[in-house]
DNA sequence: CTAGGATCCTGTCAGC
DNA sequence: TGCTGACAGGATCCTA
């Protein structure tokens, strides 16, 4: 999925566009892509539009919350006065709608939202706002980069001591935010192998890559992360952002941005993992 | 408790 | 052309 990033730059779409705004109507496409009753959604105003980790909460005025998590292949999209999307890129981003893989629509008075979930791991769930923090995943929710200590990151990483690094900073219960692509990125900006046993990395490799994770998303958020607007090219082409943004994600077979070496792609937790086998070391 | 693998689902692409 | 398997920007469930 979109990951911390990609959630924020929705969020922020979702402020500009729907917030202090009401649902007209709800209409689920997807069984399994919306949990709960439309009835409790249905006329209420957006009264406020938060994030953990990656899920996105939109507060209700009487005292509901659609939670949405977008997984890997959902994205939100606005269609009204102006056009807006952002979360996993694909056509949908500026194609007719609803497409084959909207699965919940939003009605307002002046647009419509779309979720469109190719695989339909995402979800959007109404639940009421006092039990969102009882939900398994926001209480299990690690914190995000920016708000870690170095030496609590430390200690988390001592206690999975035998974990690749890689599979400790992907499980959002240690740290909230980072997905594949931001995970093989901060490594690559700590010079840390993806298959390191936590547990070997020193204080100083802790907080470096603790930095990295904080500075590789905020570069992302800066640019805007994936949405409509990086989705396309000047010249009608399609664009990918990770072609500029990326230092090693999806670059197997290039030259290593740092020592020309070439960049390769391994398999590390159930995961594709790009790494330069040269700034990398897998062994100090 | 941790670590690792299978699994949910649809679509695309490489290799026969 | 058509088939097949691998894989995908995530998280959970199950097993050892």
């Amino acid at each position: 999925m979109p990951e911390l990033p990609e959630v924020e730059i929705v969020c922020r779409g979702l402020k500009k566009f729907i917030l202090n705004k009401k649902i007209i109507c709800v209409e689920s496409r997807c069984e399994k892509s919306f949990i709960g009753e439309k009835k409790q959604i249905e006329g209420q105003k957006i009264i406020s539009i938060d994030r953990r980790g990656k899920a996105i909460l939109i507060n209700l005025s009487n005292d509901y919350t659609l939670m949405i998590h977008l997984r890997m292949t959902g994205q939100l999209v606005w269609r009204g006065d102006e056009n807006f999307a952002a979360g996993h890129p694909t056509d949908d981003f500026i194609g007719k709608l609803p497409s084959k893989q909207t699965r919940v629509i939003f009605e307002f008075t002046d647009g419509f939202l779309y979720f469109n979930d190719q695989r339909k791991f995402g979800f959007v769930k109404v639940l009421p706002t006092e039990e969102v923090e009882n939900d398994a995943f926001i209480r299990k929710l690690g914190k995000e980069p920016w708000q870690m200590e170095a030496i609590e990151f430390y200690q988390i990483l001592q206690r999975h001591a035998k974990a690749p690094i890689k599979a400790v900073i992907l499980d959002q219960s240690n740290i909230a935010g980072l997905g594949n692509i931001y995970a093989d990125e901060s490594l690559f900006c700590a010079k840390i192998h993806p298959a390191r046993r936590a547990g070997t990395l020193t204080k100083t490799e802790a907080r470096q890559l603790l930095k990295c994770a904080c500075d590789v998303m905020d570069e992302s958020i800066a640019s805007g992360g994936s949405t409509m607007a990086t989705y396309v090219r000047a010249d009608g082409t399609k664009g990918d952002y990770l072609e500029k943004f990326a230092q090693v994600f999806r670059r197997d077979g290039q030259k290593c941005p740092r020592c020309g070496t070439e960049i390769i792609k391994i398999r590390l937790a159930g995961r594709g993992t790009h790494l330069c086998p040269k700034c990398q070391k897998e062994s100090q």
